[in-house]
DNA sequence: TCCTGTGAATGTCTTCACAGCC
DNA sequence: GGCTGTGAAGACATTCACAGGA
């Protein structure tokens, strides 16, 4: 990521790691596979080679059967890997076998908008519970839930055993949010508000930045057109190029 | 961000990259580092030292550093850098002292709520139409936007000059979009649906995946209940942990 | 003296290429 | 013969450490 974000690791984390460390990169890209798997799964597949699932999921071959020989060795050669088989493993090891349920604090707009989006509940991300600051929603209903003060978070984590917290507050609050999230035991959390956060070494953040990535594109969106007089120049033909989403 | 974009270098690409090459990652770091810079602006301050900028932007003094040599040399020794002059050569190399105009395309849940967002307009990245391929979305308006047909993507791209294209459908729609977005000349994509895309190489795409940050927010979790036991056990202190946002 | 700019060292990720098993 | 699993090579990114200018 970059956009990746940085973790120092603890004592504690290098024993866990002994045990079968699996790279950051390789993380980031397992639920890409699983969701892949799943579509394939649906059509009635039950093997799959690394090739074609890579085609898939858009990435190389080689980099597939890397990932996947961090879970162990499940494929069989010849052959390929089984599809259920290597659902199974890939869910127990992101931990999917059970529900994580999220509370989103800030029911501004892209609060309000995550807590309707059905794409979290389904992917076994629960939203058990809104949180903001502001007085004048607090006690109002949006959707099932009745909006809760962030005074109630450590209540809220007891009681509904939220075990991710997602930022939707703005910049300038992000912090302080955070720190209470964390505070009442909350040690995932997912910040989408534009500002720098920082949690202690127990807990994990990542972010999203949608500034960001249309920054980033601009970035390179301003070198295309550079790049595209250019290649008109030269008479040079453009290759085609794959990404993931 | 990891989920890190692979992007394959035409011939065209390498020609630019000569001239002053900037690694991918540390485009991710520059609107950080531009916003982190706003906001120091803001207080009043007129210089900086990679140390300070690299706290407030939660990274590594020693990577501001080698991050601002690729935009030139604009620190000075025993001083630091000119806030205002960093911030022109960086808005000037992230291309934007002009406006991208973005159509978003698919106005459901989230389409709708990225349409209200502010963060965009605000950010040089005015919203300049709406489109949707559902036949009884199409016509009505939706904040102040009259919905458009996808047919109508190359005329909006004509008449508005849209830059960048946002997918916010179903998965299951979302190559569709891009290659229509691609086909209009939109060559910058920014995909929210959770689906794997493929773009030319002239184009560029950029996701982001909210189901798969919290699939991997839930790997890390569950190890970090492992973590926190054996911590208890070891009685190992935690260490500070910084990430950015 | 202070802080930048950058070679060199280190660490991480990707890709190649092929041995080994089905 | 086909496909996985993995050492080894190569590319990329981060961090160190210090020379050198203000």
């Amino acid at each position: 990521m970059d956009f990746v974000n940085k973790r120092t690791r603890s004592v504690a984390w290098s024993v866990v790691d002994r045990r079968r460390r699996i790279p950051e990169a390789t993380v980031a890209r397992l639920p890409v596979y699983l969701r892949t798997l799943l579509d394939v799964q649906g059509e009635g597949m039950t093997t799959i080679s690394s090739e074609r699932l890579a085609e898939l999921a858009g990435v190389n071959a080689a980099k597939v059967r890397k990932d996947l020989s961090y879970l162990g060795s499940y494929g069989t050669r010849g052959v390929g890997y089984d599809v259920d088989h290597l659902l199974v493993q890939m869910s127990r090891e992101l931990g999917l076998t059970r529900d994580w349920p999220v509370a989103i604090v800030g029911v501004g707009n892209l609060g309000a908008a995550l807590a309707n989006y059905g794409g979290f509940g389904d992917r076994g991300f629960p939203v058990a519970a809104l949180v903001d600051a502001d007085p004048s929603k607090v006690g109002t209903m949006f959707g099932d839930h009745e909006i809760r003060d962030l005074d109630d978070l450590p209540a809220l984590v007891n009681e509904l055993g939220i075990a991710i917290g997602i930022i939707a507050t703005p910049a300038a609050g992000a912090q302080e949010v955070a720190d209470r999230l964390v505070a009442a035991g909350v040690t995932s959390i997912l910040n989408f508000a534009p500002a720098v956060v920082t949690v202690p070494d127990h807990a994990q953040l990542r972010k999203v930045d949608l500034a960001l990535e249309l920054q980033v594109l601009s970035f390179y969106g301003q070198r295309e057109s550079i790049g595209a007089s250019l290649r008109e120049e030269l008479g040079v033909a453009a290759e085609s190029k794959e990404s993931v989403s």
